[in-house]
RNA sequence: GCCCCAGUAGCUCAGCGGAUAGAGCAACCGCCUUCUAAGCGGUGGGUCGCAGGUUCAAGUCCUGCCUGGGGUACCA
């Protein structure tokens, strides 16, 4: 989490001062906060400690400097104070817009180019459905997978499945006991004493044990292997209370039927949400079959011992996580002779950082793991195990989220306290996809998020993923009218109002021979009804806007804040809807038309971009 | 006790040590015969939790305190 960096537009369209080298001077090109000053800005106040000068001195004398650098461009500087500001020429903003057009993606850029993250997230365990906090992280860490990749990084998305240890006996074993219960209920069974507790008491491991006596993939039938179970518990109690299962290796072993069920029923019920809210993971890290399964757990184990970093007491083996700044030293075997959670996730981030790529050299160098608040007190430990075992710390980075709380009624709930659970998917089916996902990401992850599922679902005012999409959805539909008019305009009767606005063929001669140039009219020829100055501010804010969504982009990358593109692509809406209302798009006009018919087209380009990369869809219509 | 996150407009939140601290919602006043009113314009609303400190400059950095959330296992 190295957030040294700074962010500069150095890389944008229009004002490149790369000559300049800004950044080497400690100084970068901003937006004014106040739209008078100009277009862009410089700040030269952080020269002034070592220059020993005030800061309107050092403007004064650079500010020929920039004069020179940026006079082809026709640049407008004017100096306050410690600020250059730089207003932008005409043609200069037509560059952006004619830019914007000739990427293929608007925003692709290079910021991160020679990065390769592995950037593990959600690994929820597979015992239950996904919950609301879930899907916080699966927003996040999709949309930082997808940002990432538009800055040049190469980037794995991982899901590590705790599929070893107790949790999964423990669900395997309560969809059995449910499943005797059924039985039980539809025809009684001599000697069956009602449990008093499950282990997991979920109403969905009802469905679960359901749909295990209904699954036939395996031959025979489930529900007779069920009561050969129960009728091989020779116990006083039948069902056995789970301590008792819990305690018996051999006992605990009979139930593997059902587990294998209940792994792969859950993972793949998680997977299916997943995918359907567009969260793709290129790998699901299996822990049995990929670590304990090739002893790798014993083999760091084996490595801490050696190198001393492990040490005997008390009958358990403990990390000398202390020694590297956690707090306290941590256990890795237990005394009864099972690991820890640790031991097996210390495991799994060596096996991350010894992966070669197919030249032989590390894979990755960047391991990003997005963990909930609750989780905080792991970092510690496992940047210490990380250290014992010789690998790059500093590669290692923990994005931490704050928690979910699920509003219902106006009452903040907390997870798991009600007795029926609101899962992801109850919330998704309610509220949709999109809305979900923007909400997920619209706030940082270092505040915690209220998801209000009311409000996500009926008030469309407070929901501003609607507002974003409306604007795009707004543009698709000046370009369809554009070249094909409504044909139930019954009121007009003469041949040319029937007309399409702009020919076909002169909206491809436009777009094959565009250039720069083509968008002057944008700031020189209006309507009769139009206000030149009006139009001009919004027209200019519109493209600045439009211009500044690459730096957008490498922000959130950088500081991986998905919420400040969020905020952007609703920035840009604001700014498309302004000058929608002040400028008429489709005019009788093609020298008129045509221009801002193609400046439209940038703006839905962008705004999908931005939505895109959030994993939001962008509709043709509303 | 210790560790992490937050505290900014009535509410939900932005805010990279730099210009007069910004959005959305809510409230109030306007704008549809015209490309989608899920929209636009305007008005009101602030001791940036409190107290010190560093700096030419602090909502932003440091220290202490207060409030709320999370953590502090031989659980996962």
């Amino acid at each position: 989490m190295d957030n040294t960096g700074k962010v500069s537009p150095g890389s944008s369209a229009c004002v490149a001062p790369q000559t300049l080298k800004l950044e080497q001077w400690g100084l970068r090109l901003e937006r004014p906060k106040n739209e008078q000053h100009g277009d862009y800005a410089v700040n030269v106040s952080p020269l002034a400690k070592q220059l020993r000068q005030g800061p309107p001195q050092i403007a004064e004398a650079l500010n020929p400097l920039l004069d020179k650098a940026f006079q082809e461009d026709e640049l407008g500087l004017h100096l306050i104070g410690g600020f250059i500001n730089v207003s932008m020429s005409h043609s200069l903003l037509s560059k952006a817009i004619h830019h914007v057009l000739e990427q293929s993606q608007p925003g692709l850029n290079d910021d991160l180019a020679g990065q390769s993250i592995l950037l593990e997230y959600v690994s929820a365990n597979p015992t239950g459905p996904l919950h609301i906090g879930h899907g916080r992280w699966a927003a996040l860490g999709d949309s930082l997978v997808r940002i990432f990749r538009h800055c040049g990084a190469v980037v794995t998305p991982e899901f590590y499945v705790n599929d070893a240890g107790l949790q999964v006996l423990k669900i395997g074993y309560s969809i059995y006991l449910r499943a005797l219960e059924i039985l039980h209920t539809k025809n009684p069974l001599s000697g069956y004493t009602q449990p008093t507790e499950f282990p997991y008491p979920g109403e969905y491991v009802i469905d679960l044990a359901q749909a295990f006596l209904s699954d036939t993939s395996k031959g025979s039938k489930n529900s007779d292997w069920v009561l050969q179970q129960f009728q091989h518990a020779q116990k006083e109690l039948n069902p056995a209370p789970f301590e008792a299962i819990e305690a018996d290796e051999e006992a605990a072993a009979k139930y593997d039927p059902v587990i294998q069920f209940a792994l792969s029923t859950v993972l793949t019920q998680q997977q299916v949400l997943l995918e359907n809210l567009g969260v793709h993971f290129e790998a699901y890290f299996f822990e049995k079959a990929y670590l304990h399964q090739r002893d790798l757990v014993t083999q760091v184990l084996d490595q801490l011992k050696h190198d001393r970093f492990a040490y005997m007491q008390d009958g358990a083996l403990w990390l000398n996580s202390s020694e590297f700044g956690d707090e306290k030293d941590r256990v890795l075997i237990k005394s009864d002779g099972s690991y820890t959670y640790l031991a097996a996730d210390i495991a799994y981030h060596h096996q991350k950082f010894s992966r070669l790529d197919d030249n032989g050299n590390p894979q990755y160098n960047r391991f990003i793991n997005i963990w909930g608040a609750d989780h905080h007190g792991y970092i510690a430990r496992m940047r210490a195990a990380i250290q014992a075992l010789g690998h790059p710390v500093e590669q290692f980075e923990v994005l931490l989220g704050q928690l979910v709380n699920l509003v219902i009624d106006g009452e903040k709930t907390r997870m798991g306290k009600r007795r029926k659970m609101l899962t992801l998917e109850d919330v998704v089916s309610e509220v949709g996809v999109d809305a979900t996902r923007f909400w997920m990401v619209s706030k940082s992850a270092d505040t915690a998020l209220d998801f209000d599922v009311e409000l996500a679902t009926s008030q469309t005012d407070e929901n501003p993923v609607f507002y974003a999409q409306y604007a795009h959805a707004r543009c698709a539909s000046i370009l369809r009218n554009a070249l094909h008019p409504p044909l139930n305009t019954q009121s007009v009767t003469d041949d040319e109002s029937t007309a399409p606005f702009v020919s076909e063929a002169a909206y491809l001669e436009f777009e094959a021979t565009l250039t720069p140039g083509h968008f002057a009219p944008l700031f020189q020829q209006f309507l009769p009804q139009e206000t030149p100055e009006t139009v001009l501010t919004a027209l200019k804010q519109l493209i600045l806007k439009l211009d500044s969504f690459e730096d957008s982009v490498i922000e959130s990358a950088r500081f991986a804040t998905p919420h400040s593109l969020a905020r952007y692509s609703l920035e840009l809406a604001t700014a498309f809807h302004r000058f929608y209302n002040t400028c008429r798009v489709l005019t009788p006009d093609p020298t008129l038309t045509l221009p801002r018919l193609f400046l439209i087209l940038a703006v839905k380009k962008t705004l999908a971009q931005a939505l895109e990369l959030l994993g939001v869809s962008a509709p043709e219509r509303m």
